[in-house]
DNA sequence: TGCAGATATGTCTAATCTGACATATTATAG
DNA sequence: CTATAATATGTCAGATTAGACATATCTGCA
């Protein structure tokens, strides 16, 4: 993994010192990682898609702005259930959520 | 919905008191429960793939097995998060999640 | 029936997650 | 540049979840 990668998962709360920290990752850890980025860049896309702004989504919600960018940053903060629960209530249903998990990874092992 | 999959919920600790409060659910919440329900099953059934007990999954997990029988009930108290980290522990990957999820639903609306 | 292994349920405390809020950074228009 | 909208980051208190443990129920089988 290179440099944006790296900010990515920093960015996503993940903290990690250097890339041979990021290998430490057991190989499920990296595939959860991977799962919750999945979820996050498809609640972004659908609403993108929808033409909504994060407040306006949050307000659809009943949260912030600020928990909706942590969502969509796939943040530490952030649970699957709420990246789901925000997915369906977007619109999605389970075989959308499905493609999301089988689109190629962005994070690759390095 | 009928008797069968209204005792599935409950035992999943979902507090429903009839038919009627269920239908109150929104189109979201079902689908989130569905997916909870999905995964919850594929982590059964692979386990029993393995041919593990509960017991031993517990121990691979540094959990308990009343954890697992939580797991795989969906129970209330299991997060999303706990199902994939756990499926992902037995050597499941993203794509046969994906594949829990397309599986047909086996809650419907009543 | 009665025992043993397996699975299910209830409750506790510590750890994690949630929305709110403040504030910072970034992007876009004029 | 410089407003302004949009998005990102940090922190906190209240809500939810995790594992532990006790205990109950279920499932064969002698």
């Amino acid at each position: 993994m290179r440099a944006d990668k790296r900010r990515r998962l920093e960015r996503a709360g993940w903290t990690i010192g250097n890339a041979g920290d990021f290998l430490h990752l057991t190989d499920d850890e990296r595939q959860f990682i991977d799962t919750k980025l999945a979820l996050a860049e498809g609640l972004r896309h659908l609403r993108e898609q929808l033409g909504m702004t994060q407040t306006q989504v949050a307000k659809r919600f009943g949260s912030s702005q600020s928990r909706v960018a942590k969502m969509e940053a796939a943040h530490r903060t952030v649970s699957t259930d709420l990246l789901l629960r925000s997915l369906f209530r977007l619109g999605a249903n389970q075989r959308d959520v499905a493609r999301f998990l089988n689109q190629k990874s962005r994070v690759h092992a390095a």
